[in-house]
RNA sequence: GGCCCCGUGGUGUAGCGGUUAACAUGCCUGCCUGUCACGCAGGAGAUCGUCGGUUCAAUUCCGAUCGGGGUCGCCA
């Protein structure tokens, strides 16, 4: 046996071990000299515990127990002992027990680290991510990768359980017009040609329902060369799944399972099946988003009808051109000063709303710059469809349908922020479903698939497929957690008819599907079987299973928001013989 | 690409058109046998992100730039 191997975890000290002698590994978190006797709280995976250097207990290393710095890495060989009454540290797990140390062997120095290496830090993003091999040694941090295995152990188990295959696809795929910015990959062996790192493993999931295989999943990398954002990065981590012979309904209620599990297994959370369901039509009607906060009401009323031949030309022009008129009522907000009210619409118009109307529903009466336009009946019957009380906002955008929710959607959001409505212990999970198959791309004059080209209308909406596009349905779901799209997927396309006439709606000519989907197409006639499937973010998953607002504190080396890691450098510059290598001259302005 | 915020000893902050650039913590030295954010005494440590402009004088005001963050667009 050798010394490493007899080692024991600190956090397993406790009580029971008192009078074992034994092995420590770890870093020395902080060091508290008395001259006579000193102090060393021990860190490692898995806690901390207190040693004690005692000269008479061990009178031949004791110099050196002087010399212990910060982060050094020391072996240790003590004595558990009980903590003498009254020196109980009730803020320690092993706070109970000591080590009284004989033997002590500094492994290696260190120097003094650049910040503190404790939970509560406060210091500068920025240095963190420069030294993120520091950062990691702080326990919060090393609770989020314990849950995140735990997490994909979950997983594994789970689908290995229901008999699927882990199956691994490639990293080097083709650039598809479709969808995100690729990362190009230069081909040596090609000159002037590109791989590209797959966005997701779509056609290839697809392609192993066709090669029989019925049941997949992998936890696998995608790549997006897109902007960040707080919970975007352009390298994460999906839970990719598909199945053979499945409808919409037996694939939610396996994932269903699947959060059960990984709810009460990491966090012991009981999260109530089935989960709700909206279609997508009335979660933008009720609350002007695709992935609704549930966890609490002010949700939108539509008052088109009663405003929209009012007096007030915005409302009754916008109505009279097709849009909508919707409204929240913020309860209780009526002290609400008017710089906030102005600072709101400021906040919407950042959603093209061109305006906020408000009505206040003050101790001192109604005030709005727009109740003057409203007739007796129209106020009264405002008054009845909101609900709106003494004390309340109503407050108004007239715009195009999307524009209404959107602005509406995050203005509830902000309100709810503001107002401290959103309780923070609650799961409120929900299916989104029949989303429509496809918007219209204003800029580049064509029909977009919402979800991806491959997903499949419902059957009773195929009729209209040619004749009235936008109105078409897709099996399409999205699983949302308090407002956070988790994960989503479809029922795909699987007769090469109906996806070669999506092409077509999509803008591709039949050559240019062919050339960029000849293989799916073609796989198509070999008989493949009904399939489907679903992603989830799993870096999202674990915010908020961490209750993380950021998603790079749960990647173990994350780059920043310009794409840059700060630690190792990349991007950088390559040589001029590489560049040659792969037939590639770089212009710079 | 747009908008907003930040950049001052190792770290976190304060500050001001003329300062010896302040405070806390960390670090170093000495003292200390029951601390656990140990204590006490002393010490070192900063071209105030970079470049340019205004000014007798800029860390301070202005502009640009670089870096970081948030967000809109973007993210099939």
């Amino acid at each position: 046996m050798t010394v490493f191997s007899e080692r024991v975890p600190n956090g397993v000290l406790n009580l029971n071990r008192v009078g074992d002698e034994v092995r420590l590994l770890g870093w020395v978190q902080r060091r508290r000299d008395h001259g006579g006797l000193i102090f060393v709280d021990l860190r490692d995976r898995s806690g901390i515990v207190q040693v004690v250097f005692d000269p008479e207990k061990m009178a031949d290393s004791f110099s050196l127990a002087e010399s212990l710095r910060s982060e050094y890495v020391v072996s240790i060989l003590g004595q558990v002992i009980a903590r003498p009454e009254g020196m109980i540290n009730p803020n320690l797990a092993t706070g109970k027990i000591e080590v009284i140390a004989k033997k002590l062997e500094v492994l290696n120095g260190a120097k003094t680290p650049p910040f503190y290496l404790i939970d509560q830090v406060d210091v500068d993003e920025t240095v963190r991510l420069k030294y993120r091999y520091l950062d990691l040694r702080r326990p919060e941090m090393q609770a989020v990768f314990k849950t995140r295995h735990q997490v994909t152990q979950i997983m594994r188990n789970f689908f290995d359980d229901q008999g699927f295959y882990e199956i691994e696809t490639p990293m080097l795929v083709n650039s598809s017009p479709e969808g995100a910015r690729d990362y190009l990959v230069p081909s040596r062996v090609h000159p002037g040609e590109f791989y590209a790192l797959p966005q997701s493993p779509q056609q290839f999931k697809q392609l192993l329902m066709v090669g029989g295989l019925e049941k997949y999943f992998q936890i696998v990398r995608c790549f997006r060369d897109e902007d960040l954002r707080a919970d975007r990065q352009p390298e994460f981590t999906q839970l990719d799944v598909e199945m053979s012979f499945v409808e919409v309904e037996d694939i939610l209620s396996m994932m269903e399972q699947l959060m059960v599990r990984i709810f009460s297994e990491t966090i012991g959370k009981s999260i109530a099946v089935p989960f709700p369901r909206l279609t997508y039509k009335e979660a933008m009607d009720r609350f002007g988003s695709d992935k609704p906060d549930t966890r609490f009401g002010m949700e939108l009323i539509d008052v088109g009808e009663i405003v929209g031949k009012s007096g007030f030309k915005v409302f009754a022009n916008v109505m009279a051109n097709g849009g909508s008129v919707k409204c929240l009522c913020a309860k209780g907000c009526a002290g609400m000063p008017r710089r906030e009210i102005d600072d709101l619409g400021k906040f919407v118009a950042a959603y093209r709303a061109k305006g906020l109307a408000w009505i206040v529903f003050s101790e001192e009466g109604i005030k709005s710059p727009i109740i003057k336009f409203f007739t007796e009946e129209e106020m009264q019957a405002l008054i009845e469809v909101t609900k709106a009380e003494t004390g309340d906002i109503l407050f108004f955008v007239a715009d195009k349908y999307p524009i209404v929710c959107d602005a509406l959607g995050h203005l509830r959001l902000e309100l709810a922020k503001r107002m401290n409505l959103i309780p923070e212990d609650m799961f409120n999970f929900l299916w989104v479903t029949e989303f429509p198959l496809l918007e219209y791309d204003e800029e580049e004059k064509r029909y977009v698939a919402i979800h991806h080209p491959f997903t499949a209308p419902m059957d009773e909406d195929l009729p209209i497929l040619d004749t009235d596009p936008l109105q078409v349905r897709a099996k399409a779901y999205d699983m949302v957690l308090n407002g956070i799209e988790l994960g989503g997927g479809s029922i795909r396309i699987h007769r090469r008819g109906v996806q070669e006439q999506l092409f077509r709606l999509l803008g591709l000519s039949d050559e240019e599907a062919v050339a960029q989907f000849g293989h799916l197409l073609e796989a198509f006639e070999f008989g493949t079987p009904p399939h489907g499937g679903i992603a989830f973010g799993l870096d999202r998953m674990i915010m908020l299973l961490t209750g993380k607002d950021n998603i790079r504190d749960v990647i173990a080396f994350p780059k920043t928001q310009s794409a840059s890691d700060l630690m190792a450098h990349a991007p950088s510059p390559v040589s001029d013989k590489q560049l040659k290598e792969l037939s590639i001259k770089t212009v710079l302005k």
